[in-house]
DNA sequence: TGTGAAATTCCGCAAAG
DNA sequence: CTTTGCGGAATTTCACA
């Protein structure tokens, strides 16, 4: 059994339950119930209960970049003037579509990005016309990601 | 409409379709049916056509890791030793579940990472225990995501 | 409080036009 | 793309431990 900071309790069947609609979120309940043992209703309560404790945020069908052609992914941490806002550049990050995570990090970059790009020549765009482009980026540090060799959620 | 690098087709029927679903996996076929304006059945055969062509990867639940205690994320760039095979370190860190990506980058690291610790010293731990003790292991660089403002996946 | 079983409603899916 | 129809699933209700 395995209590969590807020008071979430996560039995075994939990597990089994979360690990099902990890995997695959189409997952017919009446399934996992075949599964676990126990009946559809019972997993339907127990999936009320883990939603409204906040762990299941949600659930998405994940596209494959590479099918639409974009074929590259980069990390990119972006050096800001210390006059402009980060907030400010961020909102400007947000209407680039290729860039699909952004964070304030500690160390020396204020904003640390991942975007996918169709090609060298789309990044080289990308970073010299969209990203350059956004007041207050200075300079910017970009490595490409060769192979992602790893990628999952952490572990129930 | 679209065409991407394999020629797979994309109209607006579709995209809402893939909009609807990258939003929530479960939302019922039917229901965007009624949005989109056609029939079930309708969207049911263009799912097909899309997971066929590999654009569709699945789908997973989203599970929120701060409800199980992971407040830190970190982004780790590893320096190998020239003499170390980077699979065997991948094989490695594939066993240390708080590690949800990994990549090789070109850049000074041989191989970047993304992390979830706890809190600080969980991480501390996760880097001098976990990831330091991976033979081949010379050095590590790490940045702490402060706050995550951008999370999504490409534009279709 | 959490579980199991039955009933109802709704959905997924395949066939045929 | 639509309609149709079957099989099965989701969800609610209720009785029980």
């Amino acid at each position: 059994m395995k209590v969590s900071d807020k008071g979430i309790y996560i039995d075994g069947i939990d597990k089994k339950i979360l690990r099902a609609l990890m995997e695959d979120a189409r997952t017919p309940i009446l399934e996992i119930a075949r599964n676990v043992g126990i009946s559809g209703a019972a997993i339907h309560q127990r999936l009320k209960k883990l939603e409204k404790s906040g762990l299941l945020a949600g659930s998405k069908f994940i596209i494959n970049p590479k099918v639409l052609g974009y074929n590259t992914m980069a990390f990119v941490g972006v050096y800001l003037d210390k006059a402009v806002s980060n907030p400010e550049a961020v909102k400007q990050l947000q209407r680039v579509p290729e860039v699909i995570e952004c964070h304030y990090t500690t160390g020396e970059w204020s904003i640390f990005i991942k975007i996918l790009s169709k090609d060298n020549e789309h990044l080289m765009h990308l970073l010299n016309t969209e990203i350059q482009a956004i007041k207050g980026v200075s300079r910017t540090e970009t490595f490409i990601s060769l192979q992602q060799q790893i990628n999952r959620q952490i572990k129930v």
